[in-house]
DNA sequence: CTGAAAGCGCTTACAG
DNA sequence: CTGAAAGCGCTTACAG
């Protein structure tokens, strides 16, 4: 591979002017502009981005972490992400958060080494105390997503998934539905604390206890949905709707529940979490909650850009809210009118 | 960030001896070692890649360029590259390549510029005059996925878009259809050719002539699919069958005939290709063709990181094939028997 | 087992 | 408008 010294020699010039008309930089002479261009294009040059990021301090990289890497959902976010870098001129590097907190934080560490000019944080597993850690540790800027984080220690975007949850049940509950199955996730995270914290919330306002029975852990998949399902059948107890903690999940059931041959939405209401494309194409097409994730990326992305140029952000954290997408999959409790 | 500089102060040893210890080379009395450990867990030094990268030639990173996104296909994909990458100790820097000859070469060269190890390109618009134009101005290595990439110049692995297309044409042949529509897509891609190119060579041997008005072009999503089906039905013609080149396109194809209630499969039987996971689980289920996304990225991927570590490769190209599923969206032509 | 020195390919004050 | 020189933070022969 070329280098500068070799463009500098063949447009004979110092490689400090060579540098200078990369970058555009300071006055340069016409005739020697057109000189190195030359240069550079008989030797097929292309600058070392490393050597230039060693030299300059900036990288011109943005690191993403994530743990997330199906569906829909994680689609969008890698979509916007690398649209966005792509138009900001940055390179995107994208890491695997693996579930586990240490290896979040060996992420983070491996992103700082690489002198990422600002790192994206798709977190699930960082405690308060962890970001603090982090922060003590290294000056790179981060920008949390799905998390909130306190004391202003780092910007951060997250979606209000209590609310979003709330939205399904009360959806539920305004139709008439009292025995409710709830198809939950078996990973340990806020987000699923909180989807289940509505859930017990909503039905507590309404003086319903918990069927515990109905309560059955998914994986987040469609298989994991079906699965779950035929738990909750296998109860032999009765319901009327099922809140699943995501589509995927709630596709799932509709399928376990359309083998036994139950009847969906007449017998049993069926409502997910994502609003995922294929929501509204489905027979029944699904109720669901939307969580704005375009949107989220999108303001996380600008923060982190700012972040990255130096320009001053705000250190106001933004909470995104879902909304209620009803559908045939859901309607009115038919027992509850006898 | 503490440099080596401040390691090797600290420890009162030399930078060579630190860069020793972090690499693990060459011998080294355990007492300095365990010096120089202790300095740099007091400074929280991390190495700067960058530096290590520019120094020893080796950036431990590998670039990956694609256009796709979206659905289950590029999930898998990023996800399978994505582990992979993280086993070897790699960073995967992805770059979009916006459907687009001009952008894609740009991508390979920002990548080159990076000095990534290896460079997987997922291509959808390059010729083999550029996989030729490419090979000669960079010695980067590359690896080619979903391209048959001619005269060795570059490692290539792809599917047999042919052939899976041909599963699903001759399925419906089987089934006695002779009336099939077909929703192709408006991307001129390589696989797009060579899946028409299918549908027409399965009928022109069945002496079958195609009619271009079930001719209709979509976009690869759901609602593309749905508006494509529309348009199908709005021509006034008797069709048995439709074929649609992913099952994104088919579910919404499903809806828009649902809708006007044209029952599937009784009235008009429905295939796509992918193999999505909602496939199995939608009503009725979707019969498809399934393609090893999986395997064929670990291919790719084994191939870049032997090509990484110098390890030499068969010059061997590997094409993968698809899989008829068979499942409920597909029936025996009841028009045909009458 | 360890250090001094050169080098990786750039950028950037400093001079002129 | 341009060049010589120092420096970015590492690695790696070469010596000892």
């Amino acid at each position: 591979m070329p280098t500068i010294n070799d463009v500098s020699k063949l447009a004979g010039v110092s490689k400090a002017t060579v540098s200078r008309v990369i970058n555009n930089k300071g006055k340069i002479k016409e005739s020697t502009k057109t000189l190195v261009f030359e240069a550079m294009q008989t030797l097929n040059y292309q600058p070392n981005t490393l050597a230039q990021a060693l030299a300059s301090n900036t990288s011109h990289s943005i690191g993403l972490i994530t743990s997330i890497f199906d569906g829909n959902y994680f689609g969008v976010l890698l979509k916007e992400s690398a649209k966005l870098a792509d138009q900001a001129g940055k390179q995107l590097i994208v890491t695997d958060g693996h579930h586990d907190p240490q290896r979040e934080i060996e992420a983070i560490d491996s992103l700082v080494a690489r002198r990422c000019d600002v790192i994206l944080l798709y977190s699930r597993k960082l405690t308060q105390q962890d970001f603090k850690d982090i922060k003590a540790r290294t000056s790179t800027p981060i920008v949390v997503m799905n998390r909130e984080v306190k004391n202003n220690i780092y910007r951060s975007v997250w979606f209000d998934h209590f609310h979003a949850s709330s939205l399904a049940v009360n959806h539920l509950l305004e139709l008439g539905h009292r025995a409710i199955a709830c198809i939950t996730a078996s990973v340990s995270s806020r987000t699923v604390k909180l989807r289940y914290g509505a859930f017990q919330a909503c039905l507590a306002k309404q003086q319903i206890a918990i069927n515990q029975d109905l309560v059955v852990a998914g994986d987040y998949t469609i298989a994991g949905g079906y699965q779950a399902c035929k738990k909750i059948i296998a109860q032999k107890q009765p319901f009327t709707a099922i809140y699943a903690f995501n589509d995927d999940m709630a596709i799932g059931a509709i399928r376990a529940l359309h083998e036994i041959g139950i009847k969906v939405p007449e017998q049993v209401s069926v409502i997910g979490i994502d609003n995922e494309p294929f929501g509204s194409f489905v027979t029944p097409s699904l109720s669901s909650v939307e969580l704005p994730i375009k949107e989220i990326t999108n303001a996380a992305m600008k923060i982190a850009l700012d972040l990255a140029n130096g320009v001053p952000v705000s250190p106001i954290d933004t909470e995104f809210r879902g909304k209620l997408i009803k559908r045939e999959s859901t309607t009115i409790n038919h027992a509850s009118l006898l």
